[in-house]
RNA sequence: CGCGGAGUGGAGCAGUUGGCAGCUCGUCGGGCUCAUAACCCGAAGGUCGUAGGUUCGAGUCCUUCCUCCGCAACCA
């Protein structure tokens, strides 16, 4: 008998900084199909790993002052700690410096190479040579490098390139024709209207900037660039381009890609078209997720609103993170986290619904019965909606992963339990236990009980790790067999007298504010940490760190984010005086079009004419706040233009760590143009 | 008119093919005492963002407008 395959993966992921919740989420997902799957006779493999080449990785790593390899090592055996931690059951880690990676890699891109698919060619673009860095003329700000601002030159830079347009028409049908490549379906129209529809460019897919990449065999000054040397890992784990294919073979093509929505054009564009380059069959279903918010906020790193997985797992249990992430976050858009909804849902349903039936079961069965799960020897009508809903729920859970959606798997398992405990009220066990008469009836009422509890726990055992076993210890349920899907399509194959152990509870109540006080206490001391390192950082790298810290989610495969904050320098009173600051009135001020953030000022600095300055403070102030405000202005600053307008000069403004924004303002009256110093 | 998402009882969300508006938490009232101050029952609370249209019938389909959130542009 055939068995049915199943491959699925998560994103690799990105190695470079700090592990935190949003990195598990697809994780645990991808875990409980997987487990479910299992359950079900699949043969199945899940696959997730680590994408650990690039220019960005380099550059950490040399910050750090650690050889490249010797700093992944460290950042990646905490994931893989992580991964035992929340019982992640993957099937193979790939690490892209892996050697049957590389080496397939090599393989892939000679193989498209040879047959025309990639070509070598020069890419033209600005090239910023303290950044080491590449521009396209659309990326650059006002001709300077976005990066650092500084002077860029028109260079040219060999590089291999892919030649994506070739399958435009492909990709544009394979989205329309079939809805179910992409899920969910918002994200079709976006790829079809924002990318496909105007238009694919080739791809580059090599470089010579930096070396940390696999070597391109046949021109060794090139490194493989991310796209064919991270997305080809879901096929070169399963062997592809090596001696033994049957992995490969046997798992291709995946049943699903997980991964976060950042990442859905590179999966369901780039990589299609790298498959249908190689002539291989495409994935099935390419599903790309919404991100765990905190609260209505980004989760990110510089504002220290991160969730830390270790501490969630270990002060609450594993099953505690898991049962959360997988109920509460509704699967397709963005759910948020609050330390509330945690402790809430912890409480009501694994404490009070779950934990406590169970409790208050054992606590019966140990006084009627001695500890020994009676026979039933008196069923009656009213036992059978409890019955049914034992036998109906496994169907329904059927149906719920195939949707891929988790939350309404929990949600049927949980009504069950609830059914379970009105159950007890109707039958009302401790009246029926005061008259030995009714103790067949009783002995039905606990049996029918303790079979429920079994078959919640059968059914929870690909979502929860802990919990599932802890029942089956206490129900004494020994037999693997009776731990199966098979063996919950019949209510009743729970067997009697078997010695049942009260024990612990399963999950211990917790005191909502204590704990309250304590998980945001440590949100506070992050945000406190976070924002001492903000003081610290260095600002006149301009904007790139703040970029990259807001994206602490994206941390998968193909992008290209990196921390790191630089201690700024201390400059001398020669330096500072460079700077020439002076107090100008406002005294005409407009939004400026097209652009939300930008309001253009006239201001009297004490000079022949006022000058035009653009600043982007349109959040924070009208233009009818800003006329007649005396503020403190940057008079030597070098103009630029700003949506078409030159600004010659820059209002200065205090900002805090959620950048709320303040103007800088004398405190008594000095006419325009006074010097400040 | 740059691209996309969302607006449903106090909060967070379901509502797949149009057919009496639901769930969880919270609030209020009641019940029970086996259990982890847990569990069970009941109640209050919504003109389903707005205006129009299609229809016997619209949260659901079409159109208008408003608001919020991402991305893009933009922060000298």
């Amino acid at each position: 008998m055939e068995k049915e395959k199943y491959y699925i993966t998560t994103p690799i992921y990105y190695p470079s900084g700090k592990w935190h919740i949003g990195t598990c989420y697809t994780t645990i997902i991808c875990d409980a199909l997987a487990r479910f799957k299992r359950m079900q006779g699949a043969d199945v493999f899940y696959l997730t790993g680590t994408d650990e080449h690039g220019q960005k990785i380099q550059k950490v790593a040399a910050e750090a002052g650690v050889p490249v390899k010797e700093y992944i090592d460290k950042v990646v055996f905490e994931l893989q700690d992580l991964w035992k931690l929340l019982d992640i059951s993957y099937d193979k880690f790939i690490r892209t410096t892996d050697d049957y990676h590389q080496k397939a890699v090599q393989k892939i891109f000679t193989k498209l190479f040879e047959q025309g698919d990639i070509y070598k060619s020069s890419y033209e673009g600005w090239y910023c040579t303290p950044c080491e860095s590449f521009w396209t003329k659309t990326q650059l700000k006002d001709g300077k490098c976005p990066d650092c601002g500084r002077d860029v030159e028109l260079t040219k830079e060999e590089s291999y390139f892919f030649k994506m347009s070739k399958y435009q028409d492909k990709l544009i049908k394979l989205i329309e024709d079939n809805p179910d490549f992409l899920q969910p379906p918002s994200r079709q129209n976006e790829m079809l209207n924002n990318f496909l529809r105007p238009g694919l460019q080739d791809l580059c897919v090599s470089r010579t900037s930096f070396d940390w990449g696999v070597q391109v065999p046949f021109d060794p000054k090139h490194v493989v660039y991310v796209w064919l040397d991270a997305l080809t890992n879901y096929i070169t784990a399963l062997g592809y381009g090596s001696d033994d294919t049957t992995l490969f073979d046997k798992f291709w093509p995946a049943d699903v890609h997980m991964m976060g929505k950042e990442i859905v054009r590179f999966h369901s564009i780039i990589w299609p078209a790298i498959l249908m380059a190689l002539d291989l069959p495409l994935p099935k279903k390419i599903y790309g997720h919404g991100w765990l918010l905190f609260g209505s906020d980004k989760m990110s790193k510089s504002k220290g609103n991160v969730v830390d997985p270790f501490i969630l797992s270990e002060r609450y249990g594993v099953d505690a993170l898991r049962y959360y992430l997988l109920r509460e976050v509704a699967f397709g858009q963005d759910g948020s986290y609050t330390n509330e909804s945690f402790i809430k849902r912890y409480n009501s349903d694994l404490a009070n619904d779950l934990g406590n039936l169970v409790s208050r079961v054992c606590a019966m069965v140990a006084q009627y019965f001695g500890g020994v799960i009676p026979e039933s020897r008196d069923p009656q009508p009213l036992d059978q909606e409890l019955v049914t809903m034992c036998e109906e729920l496994y169907p329904k859970l059927c149906k719920n992963i195939d949707d891929l959606f988790a939350p309404n798997a929990l949600e049927n398992i949980w009504k069950l339990i609830q059914r379970a405990n009105k159950y007890i009220d109707e039958c009302a066990p401790w009246t029926l236990a005061k008259d030995t008469a009714n103790n067949d009836r009783l002995a039905s009422v606990m049996y029918n009980l303790c079979e429920t509890i079994r078959v919640v726990a059968v059914c929870l055992q690909p979502f929860l790790t802990k919990c599932p076993s802890q029942i089956f210890e206490k129900l004494g349920v020994t037999n693997d067999n009776l731990k199966s899907f098979d063996s919950i399509t019949k209510f009743g194959n729970l067997p009697t007298d078997t010695k049942i152990s009260k024990g612990e509870p399963l999950f211990a109540r917790c005191d909502f504010g204590k704990e309250m006080a304590y998980l945001d206490g440590i949100v506070e001391k992050q945000m406190e940490e976070a924002r001492k390192i903000k003081e610290s950082a260095n600002n006149s790298n301009c904007n790139k760190d703040k970029k990259m810290n807001e994206n602490a989610q994206k941390t998968d495969t193909a992008t290209t984010e990196v921390e790191n904050a630089v201690n700024i320098a201390q400059i001398g009173i020669e330096e500072f005086e460079k700077i020439q600051l002076k107090v100008g009135k406002i005294i005409a001020c407009e939004k400026v079009e097209k652009a939300d953030k930008l309001l253009c000022s006239k201001i009297d600095l004490g000079e022949d004419a006022p000058r035009t300055i653009v600043s982007g403070i349109a959040k924070w102030y009208s233009p009818e706040q800003m006329i007649g405000k005396s503020v403190v202005v940057v008079t030597n600053l070098k103009p630029v233009k700003l949506r078409g307008i030159e600004s010659q000069g820059m209002v200065l403004c205090a900002s805090d760590e959620n950048n709320n924004l303040t103007l800088i303002s004398p405190l008594g009256d000095i006419k325009a143009g006074s010097e400040v110093r």
